[in-house]
DNA sequence: GTTAGCACTCTATTTGTTTGAGTGCTAACA
DNA sequence: TGTTAGCACTCAAACAAATAGAGTGCTAAC
């Protein structure tokens, strides 16, 4: 028995056949890498060489008389070892990124519109998560007789209004007092630090508009649970379509519901594809390909996925992902996805 | 030449055609109705009948040897005259819209979903569109040394809050100053209403930080923009996909696509869908058909569209959308959209 | 006006045939 | 011993012909 590791030779005529198909999607026999390559070999040879190949995982025959394919196998040595690099221009990313975006979103959505158009697949990118978000500063201004405003600043500077019910207007010196003492003993505290003890504190504070008090928690509650909320945006979905090995049997159709139902998308990437902190994931910059089955997201299974962790600020990290075809440009997503972090990398720095 | 009033066993053999088809999907033949309809009359005679009503446009043969298939004409008469309006149970409506909804995009994404589930059509829905907003209350607060809170509230009690950048912290007392000369002078106008004229006087009584009110001019523009931007919620774009009569040319691609695209939809929806105020449609609860070609959308012509409004408060309205194949249970998503927009009226009445 | 009957049309399905790409194996070669 | 030419073999895809079945239109009789 021959050993696992692949003579020169033979890595170059798999190297040819897989860029082969990868261009192609075509099976590829023995005698278009005879000619393809410089290597001066007869199909005779090559189609040695590629029965081996074949018995040692790294080839597959659609039936007897086809050419070859790449199997995950094949794909994987291909991207840990035969990948060159190049840089990727990225089209336009200068002038999307450089689009003042008021807020985050509106960046991650352009970020993965970029992908889509640029790549041709479907990309995906996820909102930053925060450990536990933390309050920063929080007022209470009268909107009307019946109605509070409480303006909530989480940390990362991210302000979110609620809209509260109240039996009556407020004089403008109780609210003062109110929003003193609220911030003097919520400041810099996330959910969990906010207990039973605090909030007693608050009430006695308070005095008799104790009764507002439980409403303004909540609406704080409410913010912070909001704002940890992952959420995902997608792009591009449609251009699964244009794969045919996708849409031949249902995968397209699974895949685009998936992407479909952002709820679940989120669970889904929030579940599988960040979990994995131990290993080789979510250090920045970092790039990691899922091929095949080794995609945690079962939809996903006949689909290679090439995902890039950002970081927004010390410790904030969002994933950005990439769904193509087994047979993807692996060459151009890594390129991309790589440009791309390193354009968010100085946008981030800026702030 | 006969008439173009059909006489009532036409209609009776039209109506039993158009409901076989609409559960069937296949071209329905003589045979089948003679057998299907209580009206005992042998095939031949039926046969006789069809070739009439062909003959009148209200059916077409997709070739020789086959039976026959609604026209749009076929499907506008069935729309107009023969649909029987049950009313539609809409599963889960009841709990979907209880549950609080502290913003309106929340209310309508669940209403798009509900739809699409109940349905098993794609759905859209787009944010309500008021003329123009107003300004109805604005506060510059502190945030940090070089930045402030505006909030802004519009019409409608629309809160948002914009970040501006500030040279240096303002004290309290200039702050409260500027927000007494702001809402002063910009209460209850719009964008329009916003001219040179008030500006200058604006600047004039703000004295030294004029310059600090071109910024939070621009950030009231900016929010009054971005509020009036229509945009649509989409949910079950893929059960397109379930539709071989659309899957199999490339409809369903070019349908998702324009779902996808939500910018791009918002705009078709609100130029081609609201924009014909002239006669049936805009008016709250009604119900409109758009049958294969009547859709002003291209993407959607080989669909069948039907749309209604509903209103949030006086004057402002939102379009509401349920896309199909043509041979689309009629009766049932008319009923469902009606039923729906009982209960969201109930909802924003409540309010 | 209605209907039975029949010839006719056209699609969808099946079956068989051909073509061509590609393989594996063997035997000869350097 | 590794390489190659040659050949028999396999299989999917493309094409063609045959068949079955659903449905029609028309005619003639009721």
């Amino acid at each position: 028995m021959e050993s696992d590791k692949l003579d020169s030779r033979k890595m170059a005529i798999l190297n040819a056949i897989i860029r082969n198909y990868l261009e192609t999607g075509e099976p590829v026999g023995s005698r278009t890498i005879s000619k393809f390559t410089d290597l001066s070999l007869s199909s005779a040879t090559i189609r040695n060489e590629m029965a081996d190949l074949e018995e040692l995982g790294y080839l597959v025959q659609p039936h007897t008389s086809a050419g070859r394919i790449p199997s995950d196998k094949g794909y994987r040595l291909y991207v840990d070892k035969m990948m060159e690099e190049k840089v990727e221009e990225v089209n336009n990313m200068k002038e999307v990124l450089d689009q003042k975006a008021d807020r985050i979103e509106n960046l991650l959505k352009k970020v993965a519109k970029l992908l889509a158009v640029n790549t041709n697949y479907a990309s995906m990118i996820t909102t930053p998560k925060y450990r536990s978000r933390k309050l920063k500063f929080i007022q209470l201004t009268n909107v009307d007789d019946s109605h509070l405003l409480a303006i909530i600043f989480l940390e990362g500077n991210i302000p979110k209004n609620k809209v509260i019910d109240a039996d009556h207007r407020y004089e403008e010196s109780v609210l003062l007092k109110l929003n003193i003492v609220l911030n003097s003993l919520l400041q810099d505290l996330d959910l969990e630090e906010i207990n039973m003890n605090i909030i007693q504190k608050i009430k006695e504070q308070a005095g008799e508009d104790s009764a507002l008090i439980g409403r303004v928690l909540d609406a704080i509650g409410e913010a912070i649970r909001e704002e940890d909320n992952i959420e995902v945006y997608t792009s591009g979905a449609t251009n699964i379509l244009n794969y045919p090995e996708l849409s031949g049997d249902d995968s397209a159709r699974r895949l685009l519901y998936t992407l479909e139902d952002k709820q679940e998308l989120a669970e889904l990437v929030d579940d599988k594809l960040s979990n994995e902190n131990g290993d080789n994931s979510g250090k920045r910059g970092d790039i990691q390909v899922y091929i095949g089955n080794e995609t945690p997201i079962d939809s996903m299974k006949n689909c290679s996925v090439v995902t890039a962790t950002y970081e927004i600020e010390e410790g904030v990290y969002g994933k950005v992902g990439i769904i193509g075809p087994k047979r993807m440009d692996y060459d151009k997503v890594v390129g991309t996805l790589k440009t791309l972090m390193t354009q968010l990398d100085e946008i981030f720095k800026k702030k």
